[in-house]
DNA sequence: CTAATTGCAAAAGCTTTGCAGCGCA
DNA sequence: TGCGCTGCAAAGCTTTTGCAATTAG
């Protein structure tokens, strides 16, 4: 597993590190659902983890991580940003605001939409964020 | 002109001040592609147009103003927020990651997809924010 | 060995808040 | 006149940066 790890950092470029590999490590054992977290709900993690590392060396190494194409970087409302492992295709998130919950979906016609839209003013599109602030629906029972 | 600005404060509820509808003139006198303004710009633009209103003011009542529902906040890349008169019905946004232009465009087909999608997760969309990040496309000659 | 990386603390934005004084209704 | 509003300066947050010490290759 390591072995694994190692080899996304070496072909980021990035030397392999005890931080870097914790903070991996960290992002990669979260279920799905909790696959959102903030520069502070890593370091916080670290810290449960025994892992002493700097609050700064979280910012870099994220950083670096989405420069790398490893990580993304959504700014969903409410001021800090929030990191994501990158692993596979492209999504959107439809974000909970009762619970904070966030669901990843995708949609090809919405995606096509969005090219044809660019297109039409003259663009081509570098990359989008579209997340759905929704609320639980009522069941009808 | 006065007197409509008088009445969107007052049916808001706030007291038509000075700084208010100062501020709501700044919005309002801006054409649609420079509709979207960070605080740092509606204040420079009120010490330009000579009216002394201090930052914190205008934060005060830009934030006011979004939860009177005049007002519009996005948090588009780049770690601050930026502001945009609500002149009438929902639109997303397009913007150039070279000119920092922003255009703004609306598709109901795209609205309709984000609604069955909320549905199909069993939530209902209670906002939404959706930015193509796009850059010029080269124009065949 | 040497350049890259880390930790700490300090600094840098952006935004909010406390408080005394001013102004609208 | 009274409560709401404003300005200023200070505090708060998240994120970045400078620098000396540490570490990977």
């Amino acid at each position: 597993m390591d072995r694994k790890d190692d080899a996304g950092l070496k072909k980021a470029g990035l030397k392999v590190t005890l931080p870097r590999l914790k903070i991996l490590q960290i992002l990669e054992s979260r279920p799905e659902e909790r696959q959102h977290m903030s520069a502070e709900d890593v370091y916080r993690a670290l810290l449960e983890a025994g892992d002493d590392v700097g609050l700064a060396t979280v910012y870099r190494v994220l950083t670096q991580f989405e420069q790398a194409g490893l990580v993304e970087r959504h700014n969903f409302e409410g001021g800090h940003s929030v990191f994501e492992l990158v692993r596979g295709e492209h999504h959107d998130h439809m974000v909970c605001v009762e619970s904070g919950r966030v669901i990843e979906f995708f949609d090809p016609e919405i995606e096509r939409l969005q090219r044809v839209i660019a297109e039409r003013h003259g663009f081509s599109i570098v990359g989008h964020s579209m997340v759905l602030y929704v609320k639980p629906r009522p069941v009808p029972d």
